[in-house]
DNA sequence: AATGCGTGTGAGATCGATCTCACATTGTCT
DNA sequence: AGACAATGTGAGATCGATCTCACACGCATT
């Protein structure tokens, strides 16, 4: 704990050298002191020890990351902070950083490609070196594969990106979206809907994948008109639910790839008089606070959210500081929540 | 846009030193050109651009400002990202930070002083200069007196410090309760109970002023048996709700003072099989997604959440790049938003 | 006595951008 | 012709921390 003496206050922080003057010591020498290489004398470092107390001595990171080439700041990009699921991501990463004495610098990407280079660009420049980022685009990725070149530590989340070698943090999304799909089949539905967002997507695009197989493997013919896309907000998404829901043979069941567009639907059927699980069956990709509160509660598949973020801290961290490694991959499985909004259907 | 030629990819970036040679200029040239101050010529300045477009020059922002004395980034201290009031926020900052081409670092306090004053001079030693804080505690603020002290900008949200004379965005959280107390009473309730955060919290002392206030207006006697306190998570606030409840004689009415504690009592309500208006009615501080999907719908205080972010963010800027100038407080009115969770009381 | 090593210290270069100062040119005016 | 501005440019200092190098001194070994 530092005390502030009065008419201390206002001054500009000590720097080394002026811990040096109070000690009586070359710059060098101070420095060697406080972070403790080289040779000094003991009694030395004692008086600069002393002198860095009473100055209350900081140092200035600033200088530190110009001279050695980094700053220790982690760069994450995410496509959303408002997106509980980032959110939460966000916030473990920042509590490992700290751990590590790193602080941490959250940009948004607002799933466009261009934000998302100049943000990495701008990050860049900060002499930033440590990376965590939700890639908007499988395309046009030259800004990641530059940084891998550079050999920048940089850790994917959430989405992988094809042709770029380095570690990842994911989920099993095809996985998940067919265990939803196949547990819709088991209880009698045939007419699935799947309510989307932007296939660019990587997540999208492989839940989509997830959902086909699962029909195809039942012997159901995808059906396009059961497919309806839209942006991930719940906005967007209630306008693509009733698109859905307003055909001449609707679907008996809907499944949608995440906890925004979820919401969106649970909001149409509302509004629209469809009843859960009544008159149609809800699974949604991602679990959310709201999905044990409605009534019936919502089946979804959840994600281990709370490892995300975890796993792609620890694995920057391990390139920011350990040796070299070939890259790892690391894929979490996702889980079936059963609850209420799913029923049996008897008839086709 | 830029184009990266093959074999160029793994440099270093460049810096003004090369755009310098590469010209032929001096690198006090060179910057005049790019920074376009003094005399430069034209000729020059146009080979010293070809030049930085070339090497793909950036600027090293670290080096500029060792310089200057401050970076380009903005510090954000918040309670917790995860809150979604803090979330959207946060958000708000980023992207009129982005249009000021700013970075924005956010740290967590976890509603802890000393995590608030470790992170505040972490920033500092950054030479960061410009925060925006959710200040945690009332008391021993003498970080925030420095920083001011020290001339650094700074703006305070959601809370406000006593004894501190500077920026601050707020909520009339007083009028808020009030309100919602008001409405109550008119309902016909007289047992209001109230589910309330930890005191050292200004929010919700303020909200804890407001309720007493317009009980004693209407001539009922506060009585402590009414409040319950807990932590401001989901899971304190369901024991908190379950002990309020569990009293030989109950409140008619609760009043929560954020959406957390709302969420909580929520979920209490149900495994204790009280039903919602009809046994207990139910309004919360702060509106939240989750409102308007339960069933009934949860009336609440709202605040304009999307204001205060911007709000905050722009009086930063005015510090930062406009001229001194005394210390503003705004305080935003919240709205009572009537749904469906509170029913007339006609006995006592 | 000469050489060598272990220990302790300081002067100065470095990171990259910027700014002050001094020095050139030119042109213009008496 | 001489003086003085307006214009253009470069050398070097600066921000603060760190690191290399060189130089001390003492003590032990040949």
């Amino acid at each position: 704990m530092h005390t502030f003496e009065k008419g201390e206050m206002a001054q500009k922080p000590a720097t080394l050298k002026d811990v040096a003057a109070f000690a009586n010591v070359s710059r060098a020498t101070a420095a060697r002191a406080l972070n403790s290489y080289g040779y000094v004398g003991d009694e030395t470092a004692q008086r600069v020890h002393e002198a860095a107390e009473k100055l209350g001595y900081r140092g200035n990171r600033l200088a530190q990351a110009l001279r050695n080439g980094q700053l220790p700041i982690i760069g994450c990009i995410l496509g959303d902070i408002q997106n509980p699921f980032f959110a939460r991501i966000a916030h473990d990463i920042e509590v490992l950083a700290r751990g590590n004495r790193y602080n941490l610098i959250i940009g948004s990407s607002e799933e466009e490609l261009e934000q998302e280079v100049s943000l990495l660009a701008s990050l860049q420049s900060l002499s930033i070196r440590g990376f965590i980022v939700a890639p908007t685009s499988d395309e046009n990725n030259f800004h990641l594969v530059r940084l891998i070149e550079e050999n920048v530590p940089l850790v994917l989340i959430d989405r992988v990106v094809q042709g770029i070698d380095c570690d990842s943090v994911a989920v099993d999304n095809e996985g998940g979206a067919r265990k939803a799909i196949e547990y819709l089949i088991a209880m009698g539905h045939r007419r699935i809907g799947l309510l989307q967002d932007d296939t660019r997507i990587f997540t999208s695009r492989e839940r989509l994948s997830g959902y086909q197989r699962a029909l195809i493997a039942a012997g159901i013919t995808p059906d396009d008109r059961m497919i309806s896309i839209s942006q991930s907000t719940v906005e967007h998404a209630i306008d693509a639910t009733i698109r859905l829901f307003s055909q001449k043979i609707p679907p008996t069941a809907l499944f949608t790839v995440d906890s925004l567009m979820t919401q969106g639907a649970l909001l149409a059927f509302r509004s629209m008089g469809i009843s859960i699980p009544h008159d149609v069956s809800l699974i949604g990709f991602d679990d959310f606070n709201l999905a044990t509160f409605t009534d019936p509660q919502i089946t979804v598949v959840a994600q281990p959210v709370s490892e995300i973020g975890l796993a792609a801290a620890r694995l920057l961290f391990e390139k920011l500081s350990g040796p070299s490694r070939p890259p790892k991959q690391i894929r979490f499985e996702t889980k079936l929540l059963v609850r209420g909004s799913v029923s049996r259907r008897t008839e086709g």
